[in-house]
DNA sequence: CAGCTAACGCAACACGGTTTGCGTTAAGGT
DNA sequence: ACCTTAACGCAAACCGTGTTGCGTTAGCTG
């Protein structure tokens, strides 16, 4: 018997999923967040917010946490041009999305997890980085997998999600999204691209 | 007579500059700014801060705005790739230290300026885009001046700025300065990157 | 040097977020 | 089916943030 774990299954699953749910549609209508709005939109009360995430941004942290994790679904064009191409569209496209923004824009404030962070409270903008990572480097598996040239993970967070996150967080309006998108790509497949690097990956 | 003009030299510039001051300092302890906080480092009663700056995101904006409007020195090392490689240099270590990093955060929290925002109180994450924008272009320009086949300022906004700024935003971290800031140079100084940009320069 | 005005300091106040104690409810174990 | 326990709901109190009115100070201006 584990003391100090939360039961699975219980009350607090359905209370965590309208916490989260909440936190999500009031983030989209651009209202300043507060507990007791998100507790009054989830229909519970606010002192289980606080006991729970003890902060907005605890709250906020787990939010992105849950909804960066999760998705880890990419795109098979069966090209790794093409695959960059869908993959980075749908990023710009998330990270349009007032909620998604948001909730990145919190995740960013909060920065990396810091020391003493309790068990679970992982910072949301290191699952965000080890989300895009993991999504970056299926691509490139399976474009080597087709025994195409690629170029390192880390290159593609470069010069593929730091662009489009760098703009939607300072709010540089994307100038037509799909030549962004194309531009970034076009260096990123370039035979040049992949024979630049001369450290071994990891 | 100007009467919407606050008075040069009177004692609000003292005032103002003990309470950037104190933001500052207050943000590089990882405390969580408050208002009366900052007033009672500065020295100065909180309804003063209250009364010019309204809010602490206004505050916020303002210090970095200051922070981030002033600094338009760039290197001049005599080729664009030296000069790249000195400002990007700059801009990592820049962004290392907690204090500029925390500024950056709560920038980027607070996001562009939303509408209605009062005459001069432009957004902190607009005013460090337009800081690093003007940069840019400066050592741009001082290229094409040279002769230099020069990439445009969006290019180096994308490949150079934004990945070093989204990997100090999410606390990724950034194996040896050098050979990063090269690395990303290097991309943007050959011959392919100036030629992939069919619009005219702006 | 005297008057003017804007900005500041002080104190009291109002509002809303956050904490706390206690009773209740609902899962899991036997 | 009963007991155990963790999580939740409720209500009241607490605290800090942000506001307002007025007196005071310090910098311009003639």
């Amino acid at each position: 018997m584990t003391p100090a774990m939360t039961r699975p299954g219980g009350r607090s699953a359905k209370v965590t999923a309208a916490v989260h749910q909440a936190v999500v549609e009031l983030l989209a209508e651009g209202d300043a967040l507060t507990v007791p709005q998100v507790a009054a939109r989830a229909g519970v009360n606010a002192t289980s917010v606080y006991r729970r995430w003890g902060d907005v941004a605890g709250l906020l942290a787990d939010t992105a946490l849950v909804r960066f994790g999760t998705s880890s679904a990419v795109p098979e064009t069966g090209s790794l041009r093409g695959d960059l191409l869908a993959w980075g569209a749908a990023l710009v496209e998330e990270a349009g999305r007032p909620e998604e923004l948001a909730l990145l824009r919190a995740a960013v404030a909060v920065g990396p997890a810091d020391p003493g962070a309790p068990e679970g409270f992982e910072s949301a903008c290191s699952a965000c980085l080890v989300g895009r990572s993991s999504q970056a480097e299926a691509v490139l598996a399976a474009a080597q997998r087709r025994g195409e040239e690629v170029p390192t993970a880390t290159r593609v967070l470069d010069h593929l999600v730091a662009p489009i996150y760098f703009r939607a967080l300072f709010g540089l309006p994307a100038p037509s999204v799909e030549v962004l998108v194309e531009l970034l790509v076009e260096r990123l497949v370039s035979p040049a691209a992949a024979q630049a690097t001369s450290s071994p990956p990891g």
